[in-house]
DNA sequence: CTGAAAGCGCTTACAG
DNA sequence: CTGAAAGCGCTTACAG
């Protein structure tokens, strides 16, 4: 493999001017450089990234937390992160967290960041103390997407959870519910993200709004996934009978969850129970679930886009405030598929 | 930030020996080892990775390509091959090829790879001839899931597809189904993945075997998502009145597309039309989707174990055949839910 | 605009 | 079992 004193002698110029005239710096003549280039091509060099990184003391690198990447959303935003952060010539490493909060702990605390990266991607990570005090010392760029622990300086790229989930409840009443469930996270899962709570919230507010007196008994939480949404619903047959005549759930897989075990209880959607859920996942259409849509590769790109103004210009502060500026909260949409409907006559 | 001759200092010995203990190499005694361990902590020391890359030549990180990471199969890979990479103290770089052939010229030619990692993971990701060069010229170690263009040297994990597709059809045929259709992968697409190729021809066995003649009608490809399925079905309903009596999708997610689209035209799945995939994919069991299982996260699992021992022991010539050594395919498993049934009597 | 030289922070023969 | 020294392959002041 061609090192960087190869092109230099090829060329008849220094390393230095090797090093300028490759990474296209304005100090070099266009003589020179494209001297250099053609000497490059010529041995096929490509600057070994190891050096370049002890050298230059940037890693271009950026370590990108998931909870679980198997599901939608995580999926979705890493994969729009980065791809535009590869335009720049950034890497990512994933951290797939996958439901071991040893596994959190250890990746905060110990060796696996520490001079790995140059800014830090939390998604829907909540910090615990101990979490947050790793972090913190790490002294790293970053940003944070959806819901999680709010690190000072750092920007934050959302939807605004309480908004949705007042949107799916109220579209619900309108069609004339009163008895409508709620399926959240659950508050025991370690890697539980907070965007449940605000979407119970928008929940519980637009209940109260419309004056109908939340029933506990309807509120009923367990894990993000499919199969927590198939359990949920059980959950709400066995407390209801008759079952409630609508269901929000905050995300789409619960949803998806909740429509199966209806279906095997024999109940139809939505003529006997509606359901509608948060995301607008890639099979929400297909199954014609009724959903508040959020952008989820939009907030990959703009997070991966907000590191990338943090690194080149690591301390403008007309890009960043101190506080991490306002939070990028990204719009979301309340889209009508056939699973929700009215309520039949009692 | 503390560095090695930091430790060295306070521990009271050479940086050689921090560097030994701090590692575990065994010629270090147990009381220096715990005095180098003791000043390390102290200091809260960790070795920079861009130094111990230069200088011991190994970056102990991996890049892994896959088509599009939001499908289903990939993203269990990936997770999966990152859990086991993580806890031998590896990096995973993530590419998404995302579609664009450029992407992917450019990824194994150009300077993204070059020093980067140790080794490679192509997952179903098949090579073009240019392509190909441009790998074997990194001379990197490396592993292929699924399929894709084989690499000399590399192993492969992988299901049987020519099997899977057989053991979906044959399903079918002994439901009494004669008029079964076929949804496959994309040839046009630049990305397409090889597997379809196979599964096609497990189907095409399976009828011959039967003696059912293939109507080239019936078969439909299409790119391998919910949107491809649910476009392939549409053509199908187009071509045929009456529609055929079942439907194999070479993987879940164009099942449940095709199930999407054959219930909007008002057909029942199973008792108008039976669809089986291959994948069981997170939802298949919340749509009732019967399926041909294959271990997806065990692919992903397997895949970096290989590359974990060949970077273990690099040319131990009992871990690695000079062809890769036979692949490594797992088992499938046929599951049945609601989506298949006999067909009606005419 | 260009070069000589120091330095980034480790690891690895080599000696003892 | 341990250390002194060279070296990994770049980048960056500093000088000119």
């Amino acid at each position: 493999m061609a090192r960087i004193d190869d092109v230099a002698r090829l060329a008849g110029v220094s390393t230095a001017t090797v090093s300028r005239a490759l990474r296209g710096l304005p100090t070099v003549s266009e003589l020179t450089r494209a001297r250099v280039l053609s000497a490059a091509t010529q041995l096929g060099y490509v600057a070994s990234p190891s050096a370049s990184r002890l050298a230059g003391g940037k890693t271009r690198s950026v370590a990108a937390v998931v909870p679980r990447l198997t599901r939608w959303f995580f999926a979705t935003v890493i994969e729009a992160a980065q791809d535009r952060l590869y335009e720049a010539g950034y890497d990512l490493l994933l951290y797939n967290l996958g439901g071991r909060e040893q596994e959190r702990r250890r990746l905060f605390h110990a060796a696996a960041l520490t001079h790995r990266v140059d800014a830090l991607m939390l998604i829907a990570t909540p910090l615990h103390d101990e979490d947050f005090a790793a972090v913190t010392r790490l002294a790293l760029p970053g940003v944070t997407v959806s819901s999680g622990t709010p690190v000072p300086g750092w920007p934050c790229v959302r939807i605004d959870d309480t908004a949705a989930g007042r949107t799916a409840t109220e579209y619900l009443l309108r069609l004339g519910h009163r008895r409508i469930a709620h399926i959240s996270g659950d508050p025991t899962d370690e890697l539980a993200f907070t965007a449940h709570l605000d979407r119970r919230r928008g929940y519980l507010d637009a209940l109260a709004d419309a004056g109908v007196p939340a029933d506990p008994s309807l509120d009923v939480e367990d894990e993000f996934t499919v199969a927590g949404g198939e359990r949920a619903a059980a959950e709400l047959l066995r407390r209801h009978d008759p079952p409630p005549t609508a269901i929000f759930a905050a995300c789409d897989e619960i949803a998806m969850g909740a429509m199966a075990t209806l279906r095997q209880a024999g109940l139809r959607v939505p003529q006997d129970v509606s359901v509608i859920g948060i995301d607008d996942h890639d099979l929400a259409g297909a199954v014609g679930l009724t959903t508040v849509a959020q952008p989820a590769t939009e907030q990959g790109r703009l997070a991966a886009t907000a590191i990338l103004e943090q690194e080149l210009d690591p301390r403008d502060p007309a890009i960043w405030e101190p506080d991490g500026g306002p939070p990028m909260v990204l719009p979301t949409r309340l889209i009508i598929r056939d699973s929700t409907a009215p309520p039949l006559a009692p």
